[in-house]
RNA sequence: GGCCCGGUGGUCAAACGGUUAAGACAUCGCCCUUUCACGGCGGUAACACGGGUUCGAUUCCCGUCCGGGUCACCA
């Protein structure tokens, strides 16, 4: 192994879905290893066998190809550390397990469910953080015939009675905890699984993993890991503990962000429109900011200027107004023909017309869209003309009526119809010319051309766009139709 | 409840003993305009509270309050 390489890792519980706040953790990992030049592992937990989800791995795989979290050792990819997954690695747990036990840090525990229950309940539970250590002191023979009868047992190491436990984190300093809080933790649960603290070290150890990344749940916990790094005499990694994400409940206090609080793992928000790119940018500024005002950085800039020492320590509250302003800023800058690609299978969903120009509708709607999933509403009335009421072709601002409207619509579709050359710098002329020839405002003339042949109170684009994306002969049609209208609903 | 952590506008977030306390999102108003947007300009809005330390505290210390996390054979 390359001496004084940052190892960081992303241990995630394939539990079938990415939350955001693991992924901002992965992201963290990440940033912080290739900041410092270093490696990022992934490592698949699932030592809880009930919690098994088919397919769980891809989505871990899929999310971290997607935002571009490129891992240097995992399970898919193989490295000098393997295996990568938990589950393949139980004799290993339990080795090292029985070396606690030999050297009397560790010890059977032949206590039952019902026995734990009881405890609980009992008032002195509080004592020794709720076990009682009672087979702590068990006679050696009478263990070996527990065994040797096939008891189900756990093995639970010894933590110090009194006395405390501090470390240091990196970013919330000095933290010390009483080892009376601390339980004589578990460490093979009695499937012959390690349980995720006990794993969690002995692999960290054994990967070389240098600095701890997690969220800040696990502060408390963390002397936990530590009694175990001296147990076993290895040295204790850095930590690095990150403030909670948290979302907004319905009575608007707050909490752990969690499903309850709505699109919270990455598919949902991507099912909903945002583009990866735009959501890695902002589940990074939840915790940590550079040394200017900027916010907008594409993964490379965030390796050049991530620094441990600006992440912060007070949890922040997911907001989806700020995610779809980052989201809008991505959309901003892309080509209209990565923008093409993008939106056509929403378009589709409103649009079938095989007609209709793809990029027309594109180049109107870029600057409007705040999220992908709008898109569909959002241009339905170009496949079909909704109904709508004539009182949308009053409006105060262009100074349009029922009467000027009826007006102006029969003077454009006299023009419309002679019009030869249809696009969007055609229509744009004649209409304005109109307008001046007319000597009406722009607004008065544009107004209701808009309304005839959207539908639309409002609508992305204006006549023009419209127009030039309808075509003619559904244009005239349209006009027709808002003409009819006004003629047989106008006086009432 | 015990323990741990946190507390700058509605949200994110600068400042790291001396500033008129940045900026972004949201919100409001105005301008632009062919609706809505985009863009431009401007406004409202914050150091939780009480004690210290100090010539001087948003900043350091203590307490209170508030918020969150954690107390599993889940991770």
């Amino acid at each position: 192994m390359e001496k004084n390489i940052v190892r960081t890792r992303y241990a995630p519980s394939p539990t079938g879905f990415m939350h955001i706040g693991n992924l901002r953790t992965a992201l963290y990992e990440y940033l912080i290893s290739k900041s410092l030049g270093g490696k990022f592992i992934l490592r698949i937990e699932d030592t809880d066998k009930c919690r098994y989800v088919e397919g769980a791995q891809d989505v871990i795989y899929s999310t971290l190809k997607k935002v571009g979290l490129i891992h240097d050792e995992g399970p898919d990819i193989g490295g000098d550390f393997g295996p990568y997954i938990q589950s393949q690695r139980k004799d290993i747990y339990l080795k090292y397990a029985m070396k606690l036990i030999e050297e009397g840090k560790a010890y059977y525990c032949f206590c039952d469910k019902e026995r734990l229950e009881n405890l609980k309940k009992s008032e002195d539970s509080l004592e020794y953080g709720g076990y009682d250590r009672h087979c702590r002191g068990l006679d050696k023979s009478f263990v070996d015939s527990m065994l040797k009868s096939n008891k189900p047992y756990v093995i639970r190491q010894k933590m110090p009675i009194d006395g405390s436990t501090k470390f240091i984190d990196e970013v919330y300093g000095e933290i010390t905890v009483e080892n009376k809080e601390l339980q004589d933790q578990i460490l093979i649960k009695a499937d012959g699984f390690p349980t995720y603290n006990f794993a969690n070290v002995v692999d960290d150890y054994l990967m070389g993993i240098t600095h701890i990344v997690r969220g800040c749940e696990y502060l408390s916990s963390t002397p936990k890991y530590n009694l175990l790094y001296e147990a076993f005499g290895w040295k204790i990694p850095k930590y690095i503990h990150l403030p909670l994400i948290m979302g907004k409940n319905e009575d608007g206090s707050l909490s752990k962000l969690s499903k309850r609080h709505g699109s919270v793992s990455f598919e949902d928000l991507v099912n909903d429109g945002y583009l990866p790119q735009a959501i890695v940018n902002y589940i990074a500024m939840l915790g940590w900011c550079p040394n200017d005002n900027r916010e907008i950085f594409s993964l490379e800039d965030l390796i050049k200027n991530f620094s441990i020492d600006r992440i912060n320590k007070s949890p922040s509250v997911f907001d989806y107004d700020k995610l779809s302003w980052f989201n809008q800023e991505y959309i901003k800058a892309k080509s209209d023909d990565d923008l093409l690609q993008l939106f056509t299978p929403y378009i589709k969903k409103s649009i079938s017309s095989s007609n209709i120009d793809y990029l027309k509708i594109v180049k109107t709607i870029r600057n409007r869209v705040t999220k992908l999933s709008e898109i569909p509403d959002m241009i339905d009335f170009i496949q079909l003309l909704p109904e709508y009421k004539i009182d949308l072709f009053i409006n105060k601002k262009s100074k349009t009526n029922l009467e000027n409207s009826l007006f102006v619509l029969k003077k454009v579709k006299e023009r419309l119809l002679k019009l030869d050359i249809w696009n969007h710098e055609s229509i744009h002329d004649l209409l304005i010319d109109m307008a001046k020839e007319m000597k009406l405002k722009n607004g008065t003339l544009m107004w209701p051309v808009r309304i005839a042949v959207s539908g639309k109170l409002v609508t992305p684009g204006g006549a023009v766009e419209i127009l030039d994306i309808l075509g003619k002969d559904e244009s005239i049609n349209r006009i027709d139709f808002g003409i009819n209208k006004l003629e047989n609903e106008g006086d009432r």
